[in-house]
RNA sequence: UGCCCGAUGGUGUAACGGUAGCACAGCAGACUCUGGAUCUGUUUGUCAUGGUUCAAAUCCAUGUCGGGCAGCCA
């Protein structure tokens, strides 16, 4: 098991401490704002550990805020999915700092030490009992937003600009090149005013004029090139409806809402380095009552033999590649708990990987490991064979049914036993019989002995051939007395097998997931991710299953002994059974065997 | 090419001027009624060049390489 100290540290971590320590907030406040026009991925995943893990340790909170500027990006069912990841990923280790606010609440205005302030208030996961509680939205704070806005108009530092779209990016100049300050850069406050009232009460159509903060169309920075805070959207939004068509831009809205939080902590990822010089401009500029939050930023997290953006996935969707955003091939949070995954394992993951500012590339191994490790712990263990032949154990009666034990789970001895039944006729793994073994094979071959796992050993007297030649049947002797309990129950063969009473056994459809892509990385050198498709990155099998089996209820998993996990799909037909494996266990034969 | 950020075994990550450690992967072995799990051992590393210092992965300088930034996206 993988050794991770219980307290984790990072660069962040380490920042966070030293804010505590120096008494400088009341409570750490971090949050997490996906904006909702996708599901959440692993690498949100790691976002979530991060600060969720941040606010438990420091008994602080984690708010889940929707980022929904964007009217013509975002949607309902995407708000919907973010929720359940979310409680789904945290749920058992982090609810109770998980802040959340009353349905409907809005923004407060009050006054600290005679200067007008607004603030949210949040409800705890540890406080919700009794609330009919939300997350919060960026949209919810439009209309102080709104104010913040008329405050920098009212103090110079913010004018409508009438510049197309094609002007302003002109104007904008280049990274080694500086802008040009707009015509309208000069106009008085009472004009500014005047028109971003208008803006707001739909007077002009979508492009026509924004409101821009008054910075420096020099600085080196082009995020300081007097950026854009407001844009014109005559669009309904899937959160406020038709109550806007003007709506702020990402840099004015987010450290806003963090303010209006009391967020302590914005944690983000690189790309937004070089909008920290704004973050902190524009919260310097409102002479704001209480403590200013502080970004920080880590590396986004990238993973071997996937693609790790929302558009990206998007297209996956769109285009067939993938069943859904749920598909157990996405490297989303809901395709990964189709598929079969614990959240305990996710949370895992986010520890070893750690949090930097390196921007690397994560093996999959790792993120096997802790999948692989959690199941071994929580799995009940179950025989089932997928590529059957038949082995006809010809000292027992047609009939006749011999009881064995077997254990559920050898890692958790309070998980029982069972009984499985042995019959004349059983189906055991192709693989698992060879007629000319390669040295250091250990299992079945004609004249050779193995144990039929739980039950006994058998010797392979006789191998019946179809017309073409092909092997269809076995015929094996069935030593009874190495049976549990049975005198020559010792008796040491080189391996044990999986095996199914042909005659008991109930069918199910398994399918066998490999990874989506067929190269580490996807995208290298610039090569369209799409040209990289695993074409077997899904195989539909039918398989022969242990009759307990049969009662399995969606999302249950279990290890197939000597296969791998695989859990009941979720929208498995009540009357079939429909599995998908969730991962192999390791195989070291596959290597020797591969050489 | 302007600005910002980064570089420690194959991969990811510690070491905060004083013994380069951990995890994953790999390899070898032990054990095993799962070729799983477990256990033991083990290969491999501070981007380069200067400087500061008794002492540098760590501080400074220069270079190299990698990433980010020029949406009315987030």
């Amino acid at each position: 098991m993988p050794s991770t100290p219980a307290v984790p540290s990072d660069f962040i971590r380490d920042i966070v401490s030293e804010d505590a320590a120096s008494g400088r907030h009341r409570l750490v406040v971090t949050r997490f704002p996906p904006e909702p026009n996708g599901y959440l991925h692993i690498g949100h995943a790691k976002s979530i550990c991060l600060n969720f893990g941040i606010a438990r340790e420091n008994n602080g909170r984690c708010n889940l805020r929707m980022d929904d500027t964007n009217p013509t990006k975002e949607d309902v069912e995407y708000v919907e999915s973010i929720q359940a990841d979310v409680r789904w990923l945290v749920s058992g280790w982090a609810d109770h700092v998980l802040g959340l606010k009353p349905r409907g609440a809005h923004a407060e205005a009050s006054t600290i030490h005679g200067r007008p302030d607004h603030s949210i208030a949040a409800i705890r996961g540890s406080e919700a009992a009794g609330h009919d509680l939300e997350p919060f939205f960026a949209s919810d704070y439009f209309p102080q937003l709104f104010g913040f806005a008329e405050r920098l108009i009212e103090k110079g530092l913010a004018y409508v600009c009438d510049l197309s779209p094609e002007e302003t990016d002109r104007y904008r100049g280049a990274p080694d090149r500086p802008g040009q300050e707009s015509p309208s850069r000069h106009r008085t406050v009472a004009e500014n005013l005047d028109l971003f009232r208008r803006m707001r009460s739909g007077e002009f159509p979508d492009g026509a004029r924004t409101l821009r903060a008054k910075i420096d169309m020099a600085s080196p920075n082009v995020w300081l090139r007097d950026p854009i805070l407001y844009r014109i959207r005559h669009a309904t939004h899937h959160h406020t409806g038709d109550a806007w068509c003007i709506y702020p831009m990402y840099d004015f809205a987010h450290c806003l809402s963090d303010y209006l939080e009391g967020v302590t902590h914005s944690i983000c990822t690189l790309e937004f380095e070089v909008h920290r010089p704004l973050y902190d401009w524009l919260l310097g500029a409102l002479d704001l009552a209480r403590p200013l939050p502080r970004q920080i930023e880590f590396a986004r997290l990238n993973l071997g033999y996937t693609v790790m953006s929302k558009r990206k996935l998007l297209q996956l969707v769109n285009e067939g590649v993938v069943t859904g955003w749920d598909d157990p091939r996405m490297p989303t949070i809901s395709g990964l708990r189709r598929r079969g995954v614990l959240p305990g394992s996710l949370r895992e993951f986010a520890l070893q990987i750690g949090v930097t500012k390196f921007n690397g590339l994560t093996d999959v191994a790792v993120l096997e490991k802790c999948i692989r490790d959690d199941l071994n712990r929580a799995a009940l263990r179950r025989l089932a064979v997928i590529q059957p032949i038949k082995v006809v154990l010809t000292n027992i009666a047609p009939g006749e049914s011999i009881a064995c034990e077997a254990t559920n789970n050898p890692e958790d001895p309070a998980s029982g036993t069972r009984t499985v039944h042995l019959t004349r006729e059983v189906w055991i793994e192709q693989d698992d019989f060879m007629e000319v073994p390669p040295p250091k094979y250990f299992r079945l071959r004609p004249g050779g002995e193995v144990r039929l796992k739980y039950a006994c050993i058998i010797r392979c007297d006789e191998v019946v051939r179809d017309a073409t030649g092909a092997v269809v049947e076995l015929r094996c002797f069935a030593d009874l007395t190495t049976r549990t309990g049975q005198p020559n129950a010792g008796r040491k063969v080189k391996a044990a097998i999986h095996w199914v009473s042909a005659t008991l056994a109930v069918p199910a459809t398994i399918r066998l997931y490999d990874r989506l892509f067929t190269e580490e990385e996807p995208e290298k050198d610039g090569r369209d991710f799409k040209s990289v498709l695993n074409p077997h990155s899904l195989r539909v099998v039918q398989a022969w299953l242990e009759p307990s089996l049969a009662g399995a209820t969606p999302g249950e998993r279990f290890q197939f002994e000597r296969l791998g996990y695989f859990c009941l799909d979720a929208s498995s037909p009540p009357q079939s059974l429909v599995f998908n494996r969730t991962i192999a266990l390791k195989d070291s034969w596959a290597k020797t065997k591969g050489e």
